[in-house]
Order: structure tokens, then C-alpha cells, then sequence
RNA sequence: GCGGAUGUGGCGGAAUUGGUAGACGCGCUGGCCUUAGGAGCCAGUGGGUGAAAACUCGUGGGGGUUCGAGUCCCUCCAUCCGCACCA
């Protein structure tokens, strides 16, 4: 029975060390994978992976972005399309050594390790955004922005990192903490450069719409971070003082209810307020012991509200009364105008402060009672504000507007205002404008010079780029260590030539993701950032690949840039990424990997042993890609024994049959179906082959299923091992089924597989699999002739019956009410209604 | 507190439009092959009753819509994530 062959096959061992490496060498060799800027009548298509910050070695996130990539890549190019894949490094940042050193180190071995996965990565575009070459134009978008007046410099309260010794984005605080390193974050008034994201808040907010398919979770904490908020402006006047307060309030119907004013502690005019009233060092006692507090001990959740009076009052401006000023750290500068209109009885953090202060709970709105008359609250105004405004939440107490109700109050009072200067409709965000200065060495150093007769000079584009000095101390002390290169810091003046300092100051690396998706297009251009014609040829982005991690930093700056360079005429895009995909975490043992866990388990170790085509596919199969998923070893055991089946499966096939049959069907194929040319086997195997195909590809178009679609493989081969003693040493018809069926595998297998999806179809005589068109499903195939009729009785399924998939549905309910088990539970019984889905299914409703 | 997601065998997961729940893989059980195997191949595997046929229960809990619900609606619970003094 068995043959000297067969079982020669079943010791062979599957080795990909041997597979592997040979066909990188033919990929790197050959450059494979590089993509011309030259437009052919092919469409083009970016697939981009978020770029990696390189530290250490790669990680198994990584691992898994460039599987769910790279397999995308690959489907793309099968199916007739120009893919621009690249690679490159974010490769500025808080590096713990030596950072030019440490950061090339990480580099060669991410490459190396990329390489080993056998990523198809045009490697003709790939930069670190460290090298001159690269931020030369990071520092030209920069003076772009200056010029344009999104770049700017002013002080101002700013989030502090005691550990990394420099400033952060409000997006880099979490919590009250460092991003980065998790210190407790301190607030310090310092002079820095910003970028005026804020100007475009309301386009980040609109252009939603223009996304393709981005995550709702993705869009719904970006459009919570940029916290637009409707309402008004109303100006309560100091007239002891003549200085005019404007508050922003979304709740102008509360108005008449205001009975303070509250002034955040950062306010600059709390000690001027609060001079010659006898409260002068009670509020500088405050005021300290706000500026000691961190962000995180400000913003306790079960904080009790403090505060002192500044022995001031300003006027309302809806009613002419005096009400008392305090300052309390309730209150944020950085939000509305750094000072409120307090309104008891409708907020609940000014209802807190009042209740402790003693101060009066004044009730202006009211919910409808019976009869349309206003209901009593004030049982529950004993307990807490009552917060609630909607069409039938009337005004009481105040004035002519009693009576209306609260949304329509809203409009009226601030039209009442707004008609004589006191007020006026606006729309407030939380976003705040980006913080991009950093006191580190290690970062794109910022293009300015400061000259004492000429103020801030732009360096001037022909000498960019300002490069990075060698300096011997790069360790930071609170400010940054390049000012310590005084060598470097020592220039003329571009403008008067007189003695000027260079800036110091670097920049957020945030700066350096916002843009290098655009310079993939064109990174060899030395002339400039890249050539118009050409970006606009690859961008947008067509899908952007990355963890859920980035949904508002990166993801957010990067719109941003997008739409200020778009605005300057420089790129053609308004939005950077048409379609986001977020990939769920890899964890171990349930857990996030961590050091501090010591769960930690790297891409190389699996690579090494199993092979790139197992650790890629294990990572694919384990679930959907954008679920968070645990890594179990015994799973990746599975994997590896299917990749191996499939190739000893293509050894033996190619060993036992005809090779100049190749990889084509066999000739008799579609037309002699019926007929019965072709044997049982191989009908069953060609009907096999052709469902895989129609189901991978249906998984890779739209979603990224790649779970079943490799399920669909593993079937495939499941049904060719079912079949194959049968089909070898028989006719060619027959040897052809199986020489097609096992090369489609490697075929559908290669976008997750490429090594051994390339072997097995070579193998077999197919030559390169990814210059073959991506094989399409024959209908023939796919339709059967019978179909397994699900019978139910009262939506139970009683039994299953083949029948005639053309059978009408008279003869199905007949033969659905002939089967002997269907009988037992109808016998006797009467008929109430008989359901048929044609093609599927019998459900008969009896009595 | 607000917003979002998830909940299916021993485990990871599948079920694309309301129509056979548990594809595929892991694990487990049995068989074949083998000097042996933790290799390979084949078969079985949600729970309960049963010798079997079969019956019955079953997709976090409860309720509803429907001939029919993992899928739709209401409600509760659990876990995870994001935001959180934003006036």
C-alpha cells in the first residue's frame, strides 16, 4: 500500500531556515518590492504600518502590524495594483545611552530583523527621521509654519516632567503624569513654541467625514479631546477696577443665578485684583500653594473644593448686581478665559464650592410641574445642583425671561446681550494649541536664531539644515544640553550679521511623524521634501496600519500637518489616511507584556525556531486583527504542523506526479464536469480549491479576516490529504486536480505565508507566485447541484435531507413532510404555517 | 460620573443579510504506523439521559419581538478601554 516515496516524505522535515533565507536573498537581490514613482496604467495603492520608534529589537506588536500589512500588501500586488510599501524609523526621542550610537544599533537590527520576516518593503525609500537628510525638511515645514503664523513662540503655563527634565504636549500628560516615564507632571510658566493646531479644531472635527473607514472608537476620543462646546461670552465688568472679565458659559439661561465669579489661580490679574483690599496674602498664599500642587493632586476626583475671596466684585451684566470675586483651583486657565461666572444652583462644582463658602444658592430654572406650572426642586436643591436644560426646563427668577424655556433662554439672552456689547455666541474648545519645544539633545533642532536688535530670524532655507552638534554632556538639566555647545549656540545673525544665539530648544519627535508619510513618496529627493506631482500620485494613504495607542497624538498631528500644508499650497490632500486600521495588543498570559511583569516575549525567539512564515500566520490566526489577542505556544505548535503538512503534502504531489502537468487545471476541468470526465476525487478536490479561494479572497476584501482565511487553507489541505492517495498514480486528469489544488494553497497561503506560499507554488512549476494574478473562484465550482435542506418543526431542526438545489418549494415541503422523523412531530398534529428560505430551509408550524 | 467595546465548549476563536451554533486550531480520547516516539496519518470530542436510536438543555442573567434570535429591542450583571473640576 504504501510506496517507497510516501513514506520518504512523511520523515522529510519541513525547514524553513533553508526556505526562508533563500527567498529573501532572491527578493533583496532582485528588489523585488520596489516601486517606481513613474505611474503605469496599474492604480496605485499605499499600505503603510505606523513607523516604529527603534529601541532594542522589535516587538511582537511589530511583529503583528507588518503580518496584517505586509499580507495586504501582497493581496494588492496580486490583484493588479501599484503598492507603495515602505519602511523607516522614528528614530528621535529619549534614547538611554549614547544616542546617536544606541539609536543606529536599534536600527541595523530592526532592519535585519524586518528582513528575516520577509516584509515586502520597497527599501529604496527607507530613512530615520534622525538623519540631516531627512529633518533638514522637518526644519522647512517648521519655517513653513512659521511663516504661515502656526508656529509661535509665547509663555505660558506649561506641563513639566521632573524625570525627562523637559516640557510636554497636554496629549502627553496622562492622568498627571508623564506619558513617557510616568513622573508626577508640574506645571511651570516657561517661554516655548507652539504650533496653532487650534485654528483648525473645526476642520479636524468636519473632515471626519471625508474618512473612508476609520474606528468610531478613534474619532470619538478624537472629537472628545478637541471638546468643542457651544455657547457664549459674557462680560462681567470690574468697576472698581474699569477692567472688563468675559466668561465663557454654555449656559447663559443660568445667568440670573450667578452669585459669584471665580478666577483660576494662573490668572494674571489675581494680585492686582486683590491690592489695597486688605486680601493680598491670603491670596498669594493660595496662589503658591496652587503652583506647588501637581496636575494630578489639582484634579482629584474626590478633591474638596477650596478658595479665597480677592475682596473684589464685578457686575452682571443681566441684572446690575455686584457679586463677590474668589480664586479657587477649581477653575483652569487654560480653558474658556481663565475666569467663570458662578452659578450654585445649576453646576455642581460651583454648588460645592457656595455650599462650603456659604454663599447664596439662587434657583433660576426649574423642570415643568403639573398644570405647566414650574415643579418644586427644592428638596433636591438641599442636596445638589440641578443641572439638567432641555425644552422643558423653564426659567424662574429672572426678570422678563421667566417663564422660557431653558433652550430657548439660551438663544434670547445672549441675542439680549449681544445687542449692546455685554455678550456674545461662541464656540469653545478644549484643544489647546500643541507644545512642540523640548529641552532635550536628542530631537530635530528648531531653525531660529534669537538676535537681540532683529528678535526671532528664521535661518534661512538655503542653509538648512541646522544640524545636531556632537556635544560630550547630553543629559538633561532643565534646560536643554545644547546650550552648553557654545560653539554651536554662537552665531551672526542672518538678517544684521550681529552676535546672535541659535535656539536651543528641540522638537517633539511628534513632529517628525506628522510629515514622513509624505516623504516615503519622494525620499530620495535632496532638492526638496518631495515633488509635488509625485505625492499627490501616492497620497493619501490608503490604509495606515497601527495601534489604537495613537488615536489622538499622532493621529491628530498628523491630520493637522496634512491640512496646514494643504493650506500652504504644498500638498494635495486634505486628509493624510483614507482608511485606519487599529490592531489589538498582543498579550501574555492575559497581560500586557512588560518588563516589570517579566512576560516579555520576543518576535526573534519564534522566528528562530518555527520560521517568519509560522510566526506571521500564528499571529494572524490567533483571532482578528483587531482584537486583542493572547500568544499561547502550544497555538503556534498548530501552525507550524500545518505549514508543515502543506509542504510535505507539495513534496509528495510533485514527487508522484507528471511535472510538466505544472499548476493548471486539469484540461477537462469545467466543460467535462458533468459529464464525468473527471473523477469524484478530483471534482471534490477542484470544488475544494475553488471554494478557498472564493473565501480568502471574500476575507481579504473589505475586512481583514485573515483568521478564517487561513482557516480556509488549513481546509483546503484538510481535503487534500482526504483525497490525495486516491489521485496520485492515476490519470492526469486526476494528478493535475491535486498539482492545482496544492499550488492554489501556497497561492491563497503567500500574502500570510510568502516563503513557503512561494515554495510550494514553485515547487509544483508554478515559477514566482507574486507575478501571478490573484487566482478567482470558478462559479462552476462553487454551485452544487444538491443542497442539505434543514427541516424544522416549530423552529426546531428535525432532520437534514439532500435535495435538488432546483427544487421549487411545493417539492420541498413535500419532501420535507415525507421524512419519517419530520412525521413523528407533525403526525396528528394541525399544520399552522409552512416557511421556506429556497436553497436552505423547511420550517413547519403545527398545532 | 460620562462615553465606547466585549461576554459563545476545557482554551483561542467561527457563524458576512434573523435561518443547521461551535468552522479552523489548541487540548483531550482512541486507533494505525513504528525498535521507540513528545514524529506522521486516521477517527472521535458542548452538557445531561440512554446500550443505541433518539430526546433534552445550551451563545453572561432576566424579559420581549418573530414561524425561527449568538444575531434585533428593553433591562440587569461582569470585564476591559478612553475621558474626567472643560464652566
Amino acid at each position: 500500500m504504501s510506496t517507497p516515496a510516501e513514506s520518504d516524505v512523511q520523515h522529510l522535515r519541513y525547514d524553513p531556515t533553508t526556505i526562508e533565507p533563500k527567498w529573501q536573498q532572491i527578493w533583496r537581490d532582485e528588489k523585488t518590492w520596489h516601486v517606481s514613482n513613474k505611474p503605469d496604467d496599474r492604480p496605485s495603492s499605499y499600505v503603510l504600518e505606523m513607523l516604529p520608534y527603534p529601541s532594542g529589537e522589535p516587538h511582537m506588536g511589530h511583529l503583528k502590524v507588518y503580518s496584517v500589512g505586509d499580507a495586504l500588501a501582497h493581496y494588492r500586488r496580486r490583484n493588479g495594483m501599484r503598492v507603495l510599501h515602505p519602511m523607516g524609523y522614528d528614530s528621535f526621542g529619549l534614547p538611554a545611552e549614547n544616542p546617536r550610537e544606541s539609536t543606529e544599533d536599534a536600527i541595523a537590527e530592526f532592519r535585519r530583523q524586518f528582513e528575516t520576516w520577509g516584509v515586502s518593503i520597497d527599501w529604496d525609500r527607507e530613512f530615520g527621521t534622525h538623519e540631516p537628510g531627512y529633518y533638514r525638511w522637518t526644519q522647512w515645514i517648521f519655517l513653513k509654519l512659521f511663516e504661515a503664523g502656526l508656529a509661535y513662540q509665547k509663555e505660558a503655563a506649561v506641563n513639566w516632567c521632573p524625570n525627562d527634565q523637559t516640557v510636554l504636549a497636554n496629549e502627553q500628560v496622562v492622568d498627571g503624569h508623564c506619558e513617557r516615564c510616568g513622573a508626577a507632571v508640574e506645571i511651570k510658566q516657561l517661554k516655548q513654541w507652539f504650533f496653532k493646531i487650534t485654528e483648525y479644531a473645526e476642520r479636524l472635527l468636519d473632515d471626519f467625514a471625508q474618512l473612508e473607514s476609520w474606528p468610531d472608537n478613534v474619532i470619538t476620543m478624537q472629537r472628545n479631546w478637541i471638546g468643542r462646546s457651544e455657547g457664549a461670552e459674557v462680560v462681567f465688568s470690574c468697576e472698581e477696577l474699569g477692567i472688563d472679565y468675559p466668561v465663557f458659559t454654555t449656559r447663559p439661561d443660568t445667568l440670573f443665578g450667578a452669585t459669584f465669579f471665580v478666577m483660576a489661580p494662573e490668572h494674571p490679574d489675581v494680585f492686582k485684583l486683590a491690592e489695597g483690599t486688605g486680601a493680598e496674602q491670603a491670596v498669594r498664599d493660595y496662589v503658591n500653594a496652587a503652583a506647588r500642587k501637581s496636575k494630578e493632586e489639582r484634579g482629584a476626583d474626590d478633591k474638596e473644593k477650596t478658595g479665597v475671596p480677592l475682596g473684589r466684585s464685578v457686575v452682571n451684566p443681566v441684572n446690575g448686581e455686584a457679586i463677590p470675586m474668589y480664586v479657587s483651583d477649581y477653575v483652569l486657565m487654560e480653558y474658556g478665559t481663565g475666569a467663570i461666572m458662578a452659578v450654585p444652583a445649576h453646576d455642581q462644582r460651583d454648588y460645592e464650592f457656595a455650599k462650603k463658602y456659604g454663599i447664596e444658592i439662587r434657583q433660576v430654572i426649574a423642570p415643568a410641574g403639573e398644570g405647566g406650572q414650574p415643579a418644586d426642586i427644592s428638596e433636591q436643591l438641599a442636596e445638589q445642583a440641578y443641572v439638567s436644560s432641555t425644552e422643558s426646563d423653564v426659567l424662574v427668577n429672572s426678570g422678563d425671561f421667566s417663564g422660557k424655556s431653558s433652550v430657548d433662554a439660551k438663544r434670547e439672552i445672549t441675542g439680549w446681550l449681544g445687542a449692546d456689547g455685554r455678550g456674545k455666541a461662541t464656540v469653545n474648545y478644549k484643544l489647546r494649541d500643541w507644545l512642540v519645544s523640548r529641552q532635550r539633545y536628542w530631537g530635530c533642532p528648531i531653525p531660529v536664531v534669537h538676535c537681540d536688535d532683529c528678535g526671532i530670524v528664521p535661518v534661512p532655507e538655503a542653509r538648512l539644515p541646522v544640524e545636531l552638534p556632537d556635544i560630550d554632556d547630553y543629559v538633561p538639566k532643565g534646560k536643554s544640553p545644547l546650550a552648553a555647545a557654545t560653539g554651536w549656540v554662537e552665531v551672526h545673525c542672518p538678517e544684521c550679521k550681529g552676535p546672535a544665539r541659535r535656539e536651543t530648544d528641540t522638537m517633539d519627535t511628534f513632529v517628525d511623524s506628522s510629515w514622513y508619510f509624505m516623504r516615503y513618496t519622494d525620499a530620495r529627493n535632496d532638492r526638496e521634501a518631495w515633488h509635488r506631482a509625485v505625492l499627490n500620485e501616492w497620497m493619501p494613504v490608503d490604509n495606515y496600519i497601527g495601534g489604537v495607542e495613537h488615536a489622538i497624538l499622532h493621529l491628530m498631528y498628523a491630520r493637522f500637518f496634512t491640512k496646514a500644508l494643504h493650506d500652504l499650497g504644498l500638498v494635495g490632500a486634505v486628509e493624510p489616511f483614507k482608511n485606519l486600521f487599529t490592531q489589538g495588543m498582543i498579550t501574555r498570559d492575559g497581560a500586557k507584556m512588560s518588563k516589570s511583569k517579566g512576560n516579555v516575549i520576543s518576535p526573534s525567539a519564534y522566528v528562530e525556531k518555527y520560521g517568519a512564515d509560522t510566526a506571521r500566520c500564528y499571529i494572524l490566526f490567533i483571532g482578528p486583527p483587531d482584537q486583542d489577542a493572547d500568544w499561547a505556544d502550544e497555538g503556534v505548535e498548530g501552525v507550524h504542523r500545518f505549514l508543515a503538512r502543506l509542504w510535505r503534502l507539495a513534496v509528495e504531489v510533485e514527487q508522484r506526479t507528471d511535472a510538466s502537468l505544472g499548476v493548471a487545471a486539469p484540461q477537462s476541468a469545467d466543460a467535462d464536469r458533468s459529464s464525468g470526465a473527471l473523477s469524484d476525487g478530483a471534482q471534490a478536490v477542484m470544488r475544494k480549491a475553488h471554494w478557498a479561494i472564493d473565501k480568502v479572497t471574500g476575507d481579504m476584501e473589505g475586512r481583514f479576516a485573515f483568521n478564517t482565511a487561513i482557516a480556509a487553507v488549513m481546509e483546503l489541505v484538510n481535503e487534500l490529504y482526504k483525497c490525495k492517495d486516491a489521485l496520485l498514480d492515476s490519470d492526469d486528469a486526476d494528478a493535475s486536480s491535486l498539482r492545482f489544488a496544492t499550488a492554489t494553497a501556497g497561492s491563497l497561503l503567500f500574502p500570510f505565508a510568502p516563503h513557503l506560499g512561494a515554495e510550494v507554488y514553485d515547487m509544483l512549476g508554478g515559477g514566482r507566485v507574486w507575478e501571478v494574478t490573484w487566482p478567482a473562484a470558478d462559479a462552476a465550482y462553487l454551485a452544487s447541484d444538491s443542497i442539505t435542506l434543514v427541516v424544522q418543526v416549530n423552529g426546531k431542526v428535525r432532520d437534514k435531507i439532500e435535495a435538488a438545489a432546483d427544487a421549487s418549494e411545493d417539492e420541498l415541503i413535500e419532501l420535507a413532510r415525507a421524512s419519517e422523523r419530520v412525521q413523528s412531530h407533525i403526525d396528528g398534529k394541525e399544520t399552522v404555517k409552512q416557511i421556506v428560505v429556497p436553497g436552505k430551509l423547511v420550517n413547519i408550524v403545527v398545532r
